[in-house]
DNA sequence: ACCTGAACACCGTTCAAGT
DNA sequence: ACCTGAACACCGTTCAAGT
């Protein structure tokens, strides 16, 4: 409707997204939504990949967004794990998305920084920071891909799925809670790293 | 070459995507490589879709059969990321393989209740396993889902990711064993899911 | 500066027709 | 039982040409 810019298509974009899945958001069919034919499209985005790569970058920039202030590195990392997760659901094929999307060498970055400036206020390490969030993302990003994919569904007779998830969320964080512990306060007791 | 077959096929299609990737994977391409036009794979395969089913039964399989006899659930878990870890990386697009394939209902089942009954062995509660052992699957595959995206060497960047993958995967199982005694022998010091 | 039509080289899939 | 040519309805992308 509107004018169109960068930022309409994105938006756009991300509403033919949810309504007709991954597989069917054509530059024609998007072109068309905007008034607009397909070639014109490449004035304001180099290609598919990289308006691909902008959807994504919304996704998580609005995810992010949403993470409340929390009181531990612990709950922050889980609070950013459910933020991510919910983010994931909402957009249909997100997984996909990001996985097929180009973002640009210096946002991947950026992101990486803010996240761990979040997690250092709590003291923790940035380098070890930086493995953490990661290991969170992948973790979501898993559980959503698979969720998305066609035997989704089949999943969810084994388990439930969404409960899983925050399970195997709680538990990684937990993981990472010990092996904190046992770097500073060496213990006699069985932890992570020695079977 | 050899005669067609579905094995055949399937064969020459996790070839075809290890040479050219799975944007370039087409049944056109592929029956040529047959020595056949394309229309004739659907006496074989349903789909497209079932195709990529079939591939990655045989990938997940062949990790499966890969996992060395162990002595512990933790050794065995950590045996199967890493197998996991390593089919994943040695298939092209392996990742995005999977969120696209359609694979039959029974066969999720099926792979799921093999895992299951590995971990059993050592006397865990089947419904934890199972959910364990989904914990593993999604982390590993967001890792090497990631990896593979196009953004996959910039991460690289930032951390080491062989290495990263494999600490989350040991903190992860970590986690799972803080659970599991913590739930059997009830301890004063601060655990999991109370912060 | 922005948009278009026409074209190129592809797709997955169907189906009547061949052997 | 197995394979084909021809067709259908699409793709992403390029580019000369328009305003």
């Amino acid at each position: 409707m509107a004018e169109i810019s960068r930022r309409t298509i994105v938006a756009e974009a991300l509403n033919l997204l949810n309504e007709v899945g991954l597989d069917e958001v054509s530059l024609r069919r998007l072109a068309s939504r905007l008034g607009v034919k397909a070639p014109s499209l490449y004035w304001y985005v180099e290609d598919k990949a990289a308006l691909l790569g902008l959807m994504s970058e919304t996704v998580f920039q609005s995810c992010l967004d949403r993470v409340p202030p929390c009181d531990s590195w612990q709950s922050w990392l889980r609070a950013f794990g459910l933020s991510l997760f919910s983010a994931q659901n909402e957009v249909r094929d997100c997984a996909r998305l990001i996985m097929i999307a180009s973002v640009p060498a210096e946002r991947v970055v950026e992101v990486n920084d803010t996240i761990v400036g979040h997690l250092a206020r709590f003291g923790l390490d940035r380098d070890l920071a930086s493995r953490m969030q990661a290991s969170v993302q992948m973790m979501i990003t898993g559980w959503s891909a698979c969720r998305a994919a066609p035997f989704g569904p089949w999943l969810d007779k084994i388990m439930v799925v969404n409960e899983a998830a925050s399970e195997a969320l709680d538990t990684l964080i937990a993981g990472w809670e010990v092996r904190l512990l046992s770097e500073t306060s060496p213990l006699p007791t069985s932890t992570a790293a020695n079977y």
